[in-house]
DNA sequence: TTACTAAATTATAATCACTATAATTTTTAA
DNA sequence: TTAAAAATTATAGTGATTATAATTTAGTAA
C-alpha cells in the first residue's frame, strides 16, 4: 500500500502521486526522465498531465523519496531512493547506466572537503566509459 | 596575440572569437556561463549576439580550448583548459567554486571502469560542501 | 456521511537555456 | 581586390521545465 509511503513522507495520497510512485517502483534499477514517466502513464491510459509529473517528481525529491540526477544529458532522470548510496557509470555508446559503490572514494572525498575546512554535504560522481576495443 | 591561439586551434581569428577568448583569459579561475560572457560583452559595448556566444563557446570546447561543466544548475559553465585536470567543490551557501586534484581518486576511477570491462573516457566529480559550524 | 477548506491537479501559457535558419558581413586565399 | 567559403547577426524555433488560473479532490469536522 503506497498510500502509506506517501503519508509518511508528508504528502497527500492522490491518484497521480500513487501512479507515479508505482511506476518508479516497477522500474527498479532504471533511471526515468519526467517524459519517460509520462509516457508510461499514457500507455496505462492514466489522465495525468506532464506538468503534474514534473511537480510530483520534484516533490518526491524534496520528500527524500527519489533522487534526481543530471547526467550531462540536458534533462533530469529520477530513481527511487533505495537508501544505499551509489554512483554511476554511463556508457557513452549505449547510454547504459551502471551503478557502483566505492567506499575508498567516499572517504577520500570527505577528507578533501575537510582539508579545505568544509563539510561534505553531498557529491556527484559520474564515470563516462566505453567498451574496450 | 590570441589570434595565433585561435589559428593553432584551427579557428579563424574573428572579432567575436578574440573578444570571447580574451574574456575567458581575464577571468582565470572563474566559471562563466554563456550569459555571463554575453553580459561582459555588453558592458564592453561589443556588438556580439548571444547566439554567437553559444556557438563560439561550443567551438572552443570542440577545439579543446575550453572545458564545459554542468554543475546541476540547469546551465553550462565554461573555463579555459589550463591543461591540468582538476575536479570541483561547490559551496552550497556561497556558490563559490573551488578546484582540487586527487590522484588517488583518479586511479580508483580507472580501476572501477576496468573492473566492469570498460575504458574510462572522462568523468565528472563535484563535491557539494558547507562551512563547518 | 456530508460538507467544507486547503491542497492538488489540469490545461495551457510562459520561461529558460540553447539551437537552427536565412540574410548579411567578414576572412582569407588567389 | 575580389570572390568563395566561412562566420555572424537577428530572429524564430525547440525542448525541458515552471507558472497561472480555473477546476477538482483529499482529508477533516460536524
Amino acid at each position: 500500500m503506497e498510500a502509506t509511503d506517501l503519508k509518511k513522507a508528508g504528502l497527500k495520497a492522490t491518484l497521480p502521486r500513487m501512479r507515479i510512485l508505482q511506476i518508479l517502483e516497477d522500474s527498479e534499477g532504471k533511471h526515468l526522465s519526467a517524459e519517460d514517466v509520462y509516457k508510461v502513464l499514457l500507455e496505462q491510459d492514466e489522465e495525468v498531465g506532464l506538468a503534474t509529473v514534473y511537480r510530483v517528481l520534484t516533490q518526491f525529491e524534496a520528500a527524500g523519496l527519489v533522487i534526481r540526477h543530471n547526467f550531462d544529458s540536458g534533462h533530469s532522470v529520477f530513481e527511487l531512493d533505495s537508501g544505499t548510496h551509489h554512483d554511476h557509470m554511463v556508457h557513452l555508446d549505449t547510454g547504459e547506466i551502471i551503478e557502483f559503490q566505492n567506499e575508498e572514494i567516499e572517504e577520500l572525498q570527505k577528507k578533501i572537503a575537510k582539508k579545505h575546512g568544509f563539510e561534505l554535504i553531498e557529491h556527484s560522481l559520474v564515470l563516462y566509459v566505453k567498451s574496450k576495443k
